[in-house]
DNA sequence: ACCTGAACACCGTTCAAGT
DNA sequence: ACCTGAACACCGTTCAAGT
C-alpha cells in the first residue's frame, strides 16, 4: 500500500471544511460552549488531523476571525466603490460594518473573543501573517476613500494629522459604538440607543469636525444613504429585513 | 464550642482580600494564567470558602471589574471639578481614562477578558447590580460636564440628540481609540500611533463637530490640558513618569 | 506518510466529613 | 455555623500504535 501524499489543494479544502463545521457549531452553541470534543465530533476527522491543521484552539478561533475579515473586506470594497461623494462612501462603508456585525454575530463574537489577550501569542505565525495581510486590505479601502476626498477638494486634513492618524480615528469611533452597543441591552440610562442611528450621529459629528464637504447640514445624508444601501446592499438589506431589522438613521 | 457567626464586616474584608490577593497574581501571571488553584492558593482560605464568596470564576473576575471603576469614577470626579472650562474638563476626563489603562494594565486587561459573553450571565445578581450602580456614577459625572457646558452657552445639543446620546457618543470614540491602541503594536500602516495624541485629536474632531465652545483653533487646548493634568492629577503623572511616560499631545 | 483515539495533565466546581 | 480539601467531571493537547 503506498500511502497518498496529500495535495495542497485538498489539504486547505479540509481546513476549511473544519473551520465551517466550527462556525457552525459557535451558531448553534455560542462561543463560550466551544470545546476541541465537540468540534471534533462535528467533523470527519480525528483529533490528531484537526491538531495537524491548527495548533490550538485559539489558532483555530483566529482563523475563523480571519474568515470573519474577508466578509468584511468585501463589504468594504462594495461600498467604497459607490458612485456618490466621499463623504457617502465612507459612511456607506462604516455602516457596513455593522451589517456584518449584525448579519454574522457569531463571527462576530469569535472576533470580539479572539482579542483576549495571549491568543495571538498561540496562533500560528502562519495565521497571524494571513491576518496582517487581511488589515492591511481593509485599511486600503478607508485610504482610498479618504483620498478621493482629497483630490476632490471635499476634505483636508488638520494640521498634525495625516491619513493614517484620520483613517484610524475614524475605525476607532466606528469600532466602539459598535462594540458597545451590540451586545449590551441596548438601552443607556432612559434612552434606548439604537445602534445605526449612532453610528450615523457619531459620523457626521466627526466629518462635521474635519470640515469633510458636504457638511451634515447642507446634504440629506439619512436620505441620500438609505438609497445607497439599497443600491450597494440589497441582498443583505433583505436579509436584515428577515431578522425583523430595518436602518432609520433618525 | 459555640460556633461564631461572622459578622458583615469581616465577611466584607475577607472578600476584598481575596479580590486583591488575585489583582497581584493577575499582575505577577497574567489574566490568562489565573486559576482557581492558583487563587486559592494566594489566599489563607480555602477553596470552599472562596466559592462561598463568589459562585464562580467568571464572578470573581467582574467584582474585579467594579473594583476599575470605582478607581475609575475616582478619576472622572476629580477632572470633572477642575476650574476650567466644560470643554477642557470633559477633555481631562477623557484622558483620565487612558491614565486608569496605564496605571493599572491588570484591571484593564481583566476588564476587558468580563467583557466576552456569558460572563454577567455566569455571574451573581448581587454583583451585576452593583456593576449598573457604579456605571451610573461614572455617567454622572459625564452628564455634569455637558449639562454646565449648556448653562454657559458653550454647547447646543445638536437637533434629535438629546444628552445622553452625546455622552454615549463621545464614550465611544474614547473607548474605541484606548481599546484598539492599548494592547496593539502601537503602529498602524507606517505611522506610530501614539494614543495620548490620537485621544486628544478625537476628541477634538467630535467637539468641533458638535460645535462646543471655544473651538479648537481659539484655543491652545494642548498647553491648557498640560497644566490642568499637572494640577489634578500629579500623583499619576508622576507614576506615568515611573512607567517611563510623558504625556505630549502634538 | 498519514491518521487515530486512548491517555495525560490540568482546571472549575461540589459536597461529605470535620470542628 | 462554618470551613476544608479530596473527589469529580470536563477539557485541551500529545503521542504510541496502526495502516
Amino acid at each position: 500500500m503506498t500511502p497518498r501524499i496529500l495535495d495542497e489543494h485538498s489539504l486547505k479544502a479540509r481546513e476549511q471544511d473544519i473551520i465551517d463545521s466550527t462556525i457552525a457549531l459557535i451558531e448553534k452553541l455560542g462561543v463560550e460552549n466551544i470545546t476541541m470534543d465537540k468540534v471534533v465530533a462535528a467533523v470527519p476527522y480525528s483529533k490528531g488531523t484537526v491538531y495537524k491543521h491548527f495548533i490550538g484552539k485559539e489558532d483555530l478561533f483566529l482563523a475563523i476571525g480571519n474568515q470573519a475579515m474577508t466578509i468584511m473586506i468585501d463589504l468594504f470594497t462594495r461600498a467604497a466603490q459607490y458612485q456618490g461623494c466621499a463623504r457617502e462612501r465612507m459612511m456607506l462603508k462604516n455602516i457596513s460594518y455593522l451589517i456584518y456585525a449584525i448579519l454574522h454575530p457569531s463571527l462576530f463574537k469569535t472576533v470580539q473573543c479572539s482579542k483576549s489577550p495571549n491568543v495571538y501569542g498561540k496562533s500560528s505565525e502562519k495565521r497571524v501573517q494571513e491576518q496582517g495581510l487581511l488589515e492591511g486590505k481593509l485599511l486600503g479601502t478607508i485610504f482610498g476613500i479618504i483620498e478621493d476626498a482629497q483630490d476632490k477638494q471635499q476634505l483636508t486634513l488638520p494640521k498634525h494629522m495625516d491619513i493614517m492618524q484620520v483613517s484610524f480615528n475614524i475605525w476607532a469611533a466606528n469600532y466602539g459604538i459598535i462594540e458597545l452597543l451590540y451586545s449590551e441591552d441596548n438601552v443607556c440610562g432612559n434612552t434606548p440607543m439604537v445602534v445605526e442611528r449612532e453610528l450615523f450621529n457619531q459620523n457626521n459629528l466627526i466629518f462635521d469636525g474635519l470640515k469633510w464637504q458636504p457638511l451634515a447640514d447642507e446634504k440629506n445624508y439619512q436620505q441620500v444613504l438609505e438609497s445607497a444601501l439599497k443600491e450597494v446592499f440589497p441582498g443583505e438589506l433583505a436579509l436584515l429585513k428577515a431578522k425583523g431589522r430595518e436602518f432609520k438613521f433618525s
